[in-house]
DNA sequence: GTCTATATAATGATAGAC
DNA sequence: GTCTATCATTATATAGAC
């Protein structure tokens, strides 16, 4: 029998550190307090995770392992619509991707493994729906999916000041809603007046063979 | 006369912090690597700014007067072309952009007070261009600028994952080229299938509708 | 597994000479 | 304005009892 608040020690510990981590930033976060939080001695804490670091890196691979999990079910299932995509971010695992993009932000290693297994894996999707041809191939899909996370995982790190800027919760429904639709309407080209985003695109693509070139050259 | 080094000690302290900051964060960055950096005492740190604390505050409002600058100047003189927006955080003001990124990332009052600002005024300039016919005005233009630019800064929060998942240096020429490119292509709605994007808005958009009515009744 | 008590080291900050 | 020397605090981490 385990009651919601029953779990192991070193459980209790790692779920106030993952909170904790994001929140106050790893030097700010004392044994002390996650010891406190968890209702333990922080030598109890050393003991279960060797040091602040151990402890860090344990949060950072729970969180890794979950995410990489959530993941697999949701293509395995074919749950991978595309406006969940956009909006993934801030559904679904709320406070797992925000830990990720917080442990991203502040050089975690294990973070950074999973950054590029996901733009891998949404290479391989995207090459996929575009054989299927509900999406567009890119010339670069490298860096369309990586810059695509990269603002995903960015705007999750901005989360207090969009929120902010917002006037809601970036977490409740509303503000869920209100960020997944600007997403939608700015990935989805709908700012630009017909024909303007093409013609863009077409001068950068000549800027990018000039620099080409002058490279080649020089 | 004065060479490139021989500025005053405050400001080489405050550049050596500029650097610092973003790079080890905050709390471990000690006031001990900054002197060596600047070449002068830790005591001269805290007496040209009083605290640590201090010192940040100077960076922080320094980097925002000067982007605060740099933003009115490109509006005064219509520099302010649609893929420079797009690209704005990638180029021009580089460590600038990056500095305040990080800013935002880890909780400045200074940096999230210029964050609201950017916004009102990309609403704004967005505004002014929707009646120029250049851009398409947004039902939710306040959201739409927000998330454009939280995704932005983001971004540059990202840029390290950015680089090494693109096998560039993300401020090299070739760097900020791809980036910028997939940035555009991205936001030109290039990645979806003629009409799917404006679909699946439309689907968000009934959603949206449910939810606030639910919202009333309950 | 969990605690109390403590060692050790590093940091922000101060005092005061020059 | 700039330094040397030092204080006071606080943090991680260890030792060892229960």
């Amino acid at each position: 029998m385990r009651s919601v608040d029953d779990v192991t020690a070193a459980a209790r510990i790692r779920e106030a550190a993952l909170e904790r981590f994001p929140r106050d930033g790893f030097e700010a976060t004392t044994i002390r307090a996650i010891a406190e939080d968890a209702g333990v001695s922080p030598a109890l804490v050393l003991h279960h995770f060797g040091s602040k670091a151990g402890l860090r890196r344990a949060c950072d691979l729970h969180v890794v392992d979950r995410i990489r999990t959530v993941k697999a079910d949701a293509i395995e299932s074919d749950r991978l619509t595309d406006p969940d995509m956009m909006a993934t971010g801030f559904q679904m695992a709320g406070p797992l991707m925000s830990y990720m993009a917080w442990a991203l932000s502040s050089g975690s290693d294990t973070a950074a493994d999973l950054f590029d297994d996901l733009v891998a894996k949404s290479v391989e999707l995207l090459e996929l729906a575009a054989k299927h041809g509900s999406l567009q191939r890119s010339p670069d899909p490298q860096a369309r999916a990586a810059v695509q996370l990269a603002m995903q995982m960015g705007a999750l790190v901005m989360q207090e000041h969009l929120g902010r800027a917002l006037g809601v919760d970036p977490l409740s429904a509303e503000g869920v809603m209100r960020i997944s639709r600007a997403s939608l309407e700015l990935f989805s080209g709908a700012m630009f007046a017909p024909g303007r985003a093409d013609e863009m695109l077409r001068a950068l693509d000549t800027a990018i063979e000039n620099t080409r070139k002058e490279t080649h050259d020089g």
